[in-house]
Parts: structure tokens; C-alpha cells; sequence
DNA sequence: CGTGCCCTTGATCCCAATCAAGAAGGGTGG
DNA sequence: CCACCCTTCTTGATTGGGATCAAGGGCACG
């Protein structure tokens, strides 16, 4: 069911780059040649995982890490009544279990949306890591914090947007996820989503996302069919999603430069008539979802 | 505005029980009493901030990092059109803006809902301690992935639960979360949060709040009002709500005991006609939120 | 003793869920 | 090679949860 694959690929794959994993490790925390030597050899091997199967559950207490090297994931819980709500996309680079590292046992599943190949790194060997390579450990608390980051931002997603913007919302972030490790081609990306996982995403119908879909299309703001996100007109649908990258951390060695990719819009103060510095513990307070 | 005090009852609230905070991290990590010490001292100082009042603010570098000992605060998001998104509450013991400490930049707000005391501990102390103490760190990196845990809950609960069950759930884990820190009575506890904020914190309006609270009143569940909350029928909240504190990390040196905190109804696993080992990636996929 | 803030209530509207059912691939086995 | 089935995508009709609009009441505070 799972093939193993020689180690020897788990970090250049072929051609001599460094797989999705270590560009992302390498954006987050500026890792030495010594610091990416060690992470190879903690890699003990990888495996191939078709569509649809859990990689970790929830309950599990995993030995190992997995990080998603190729194929789409996500993070679900299943509710009571037997519904799927996914919680984030794991895209190639995205360790899928981490918390189990620290915490011990997950909290939640982990399940792939597609063919998938995944490495895997011993928690002993991590562990080992952690406490010899500070860099490393910063990588990779980095790596925890920057997944809260897009928890947070998804609460915010869906609690307070439109269906139409929830999608718009999912698909800038994922170009902006995909865009670093190199799988974002100039007008898209692929996507092996179904529309019933787009809905399970963002808390709406199959039948509401579908035509929601449409009506973007109708737009022009994107295509998505066969697997494939079109993006029609990038500014357009960052300005409906009213989507900032901010919380999706650039590499913070560049941290001078991170204002130049804070785009103008994003400047969400209050500004209050009476010029009060209580700038927003309270905030208008109208209700959610305005349309399109 | 905002009165320093002395640092020496930062850490004994006169009658020599620990803060809110220390008693969490205790919770996250066992620590030594050395590690204790060296936190206490870490601790520079404690100020008050009166209620609706910004912590911290997107974009900020924080050079401190601080630390919730009394009063209500939450992490809140402001959208394009200005409404406020509240992404979590923050009670006694949390750490408001331990994202900055690794990430640098703040992607979210931190505000005040109450009065809050509020004590500091720089960026550098912080540092410093968690360079030389593995049980501080993992302490604090085990709180940021407790956070993680939360705001996944919260894209659960908002993505596919009625109002009705919106509200109770947020009650459950208030009640979870306070505990610990002792401030949870046998029949409720004090909760400083308005019926706006309770809108903003689950993406409803003021008017549907105001009305499913009144429901929860008459079913026998809560009574909310005078800034309490008494939890009248403390089974039943938790059935309705599908509740399981399960990620609210209880001691992981206790993990042994942690299946016994798991209540049957936790056992969400997809039980599928043929028996498959695909267990869930795939759910039913019925339309969010049915009715209480 | 006004003036906000917060809570409350009623009426109406609308976004999105639900129900129902057909069309279009894509894979499998006879 | 075709019949069959399963998954995914579509489309139409209906329903309903919750937003919005509007306005009154209690209460604390300057």
C-alpha cells in the first residue's frame, strides 16, 4: 500500500534542488549548510500515500514526523454529527504533525486530498536536533507559529465573509503557500480540491460553492476545473478577498523588506472620528457577511 | 494610564500562591523550581490597562512580551470594512503576543476587554532563558501549539455549528480554560465579555446573540448576565455543543491519565458501512450549521 | 440628569442550506 | 468493448437561520 522510497531523494530531487521541505525550513529560518546536512540525515525515509487516507488521526501519538513533500492535504476534525470541517490545507514543505513533536498527541487529523509523498523524521531525531541546532528549533517553532497564523486568519475568513469572499480568500492563500516552494505558475496553480472539500473548508455547501465557482468565473476572476486554478485577475480577487499576506510570514532574515509586501489596503486601522488611541479592542460592531 | 507595580507580587499574589501564569506553564511543562525562579526573575514588571484598550497591534515588534495575569482580553482581526473579527480570548495565565517573540512581527491585534493586569518580560530575558532552560522552552512552545490547537477549534465550531451551538461551545472552553488557573467557581465563573463581543468572537450579530442567549436561558443550559456566567446544566452545554476538552492540552506528563479525560462521545471516528481503512479524509459532506 | 453603552424586542429580508435529480467523466469487470 | 457504478459537477425549487433595520428601556457615569 505504502511504497519506501531510497532516502538518497528525500532532499535533491534529481536536479539537484532542495525539496519543498527545506526551501520552506530555509525561508523561515536561514538554516546553515550545516544545519541542512543534519536535517537530511534526520530524514529517515519516504513514502507514497494515495488520495483520500488518513496520515495521522486524531488521538494518535505519531514516533515520527511527517512532511508533505508532493500532493495536497489537509487538517480535519470530524464533528458529531459525522460532517467533515477541514481546519488548513497542507501543501508540499508543510510538516503535517508537528505538534505531535511537542504536545505528543494530535488534536485532529490529518488526511490527504490527493496522491502523496511523504518523508518521514523520527521524533528521537528531532528531538536531537532541537537541542543541538538552535537554528533549526527556531525553523521549526517558526513553522508551528506560522500555521496558527493561518488558523487565526481563517477564523476570521469565515466568520466574517461572504461565500464569495471565503473562496476568493482560500485561493489567494494558497498561491501565496505554493509560491515559495516553487508550485505556483504564473496565472495559477494545480489544486486537488473537489468543490465538497472547498465547502468543507469553508463551512458551505457543495451546492453554494459551486455556484459561487461560477459566478467567480462569470467575473473573471478565476477558472478551476480538471484540477487546475486559473487566476484570471490577481488583483481583483485579492481586493474582494480582502486578502494581505502579511500573516503568511515572510522570511523574517528579510525583515527590512517586509513592509514593501504589506500592499496599502491593508492598513486596517480604526480611524476613529474623535481621534480616541483606543484603537480597536472595540470595533464597529455590525453583522457578518456583507455580499459580493 | 497605565501604573507600574512592584515586581515582587508578580509572581505571589500575597499569599504565596503562584500567578495565573506560572501555574500554566506548570500545566504545559513541569517545571523545576529553579526554572521558576529563573522565570520570576525574568518578569521586569506588571502594569494595568484599562478595559478596550490595544495590547498590541498588527504590525507591531513587540520588545516585550506580555502576559495576561487578571482581567479579559482577546486576539481580534479587523476587516476591510471595519467590522472586528475577535480570533480567541485570552485569560489569566496566556501569553498575548508570544508569536512576536519568535516571528518578530504581530499579525493580529490584542486588545482588552476588561481591565487587565498585564505583566512584562522582555524579548531578551526570553531569550536568554530559553537558550538555557529546555523546560522553559518547551513550556512556551508547547503554549503556542495550545493556541494553534484553539483557533482550529474555533474554524470548527464557526464553520459548522448553529449559533446555538457557537455559543455554547465558546462557554465549554472558557470553563476548560479557567480552571486551571482557578478561576473557574463550581457553578460558573466571570466573564467580562458583551454580547457584541460575543458576536464578534463567533461571526454572529449583536441581535442573534441577544436572542440565543435567551434560548440557552430558558433551556435550563447558562444564565449571563452582571458579567457571570452560571452554567446551569453543565452535561447538557457539552452535549450540545459536541464538546471535548481534549484539545485543550491537559499536563503531558500526565499523558497517561489523558485518555481518561476523553468522554466517550469523543470517539469521532468514521465507522463506514464497508469497513474500510479510509477513515476519514473523505467524510460525509452535508451541508453546515443544522439547527439546535 | 443628560448621554452613551448595553441589552432587548419586533418586523422584514436575504444568503446559503436543503431537497431532488440529471449530466458528465473515469474506472472496473464481464 | 461496452455496461455499470461511483464520484463529481450542475441546475432548479424551496426553506430557513440569521442579518439587518428600527426603536425602546435600563443603567452607569460625568
Amino acid at each position: 500500500m505504502t511504497m519506501v522510497i531510497k532516502p538518497a531523494c528525500v532532499c535533491d530531487s534529481g536536479n539537484g534542488m532542495p525539496t519543498p521541505f527545506l526551501r520552506k525550513l530555509e525561508q523561515l529560518g536561514g538554516l546553515s549548510p550545516e544545519d541542512r546536512m543534519a536535517i537530511r540525515l534526520a530524514i529517515s525515509h519516504q513514502k507514497v500515500v494515495p488520495a483520500h487516507q488518513d496520515i495521522v488521526c486524531y488521538g494518535d501519538k505519531p514516533k515520527a514526523v511527517s512532511v508533505l513533500v508532493n500532493g495536497l492535504a489537509c487538517r480535519y476534525k470530524i464533528m458529531p454529527d459525522g460532517r467533515r470541517q477541514i481546519v488548513s490545507f497542507q501543501v508540499p514543505g508543510d510538516i503535517c504533525d508537528l505538534p505531535s513533536l511537542v504536545l505528543g498527541r494530535m488534536d485532529h487529523n490529518v488526511g490527504t486530498l490527493a496522491k502523496c509523498t511523504i518523508a518521514l523524521a523520527s521524533h528521537g531525531a528531532l528531538r536531537e536536533l532541537i537541542d543541538t541546532h538552535p537554528r533549526i528549533r527556531d525553523a521549526l517553532w517558526r513553522h508551528s507559529l506560522a500555521d496558527a497564523a493561518i488558523q487565526r486568519e481563517w477564523v476570521s475568513n469565515i466568520g466574517r465573509h461572504s461565500a464569495y469572499q471565503r473562496l476568493a480568500h482560500l485561493f489567494c492563500e494558497i498561491a501565496f503557500r505554493l509560491e515559495p516552494v516553487g508550485l505556483k505558475k504564473a496565472d495559477g496553480y494545480e489544486f486537488f480540491a473537489t468543490q465538497a472539500d472547498l465547502g468543507d473548508a469553508l463551512g458551505l455547501s457543495v451546492v453554494h460553492v459551486n455556484r459561487v465557482l461560477q459566478q467567480l468565473r462569470s467575473d473573471g476572476l478565476i477558472t478551476f476545473s480538471a484540477n487546475t486554478l486559473a487566476i484570471r485577475n490577481w488583483e481583483r480577487l485579492q481586493d474582494v478577498a480582502g486578502f494581505s499576506p502579511a500573516y503568511l510570514q515572510p522570511d523574517p532574515s528579510k525583515s527590512g523588506e517586509y513592509g514593501a509586501q504589506l500592499p496599502l489596503r491593508d492598513h486596517y486601522r480604526i480611524e476613529r472620528a474623535n481621534g480616541s488611541r483606543e484603537r480597536g479592542a472595540r470595533a464597529r460592531t455590525i453583522g457578518p457577511k456583507p455580499g459580493p
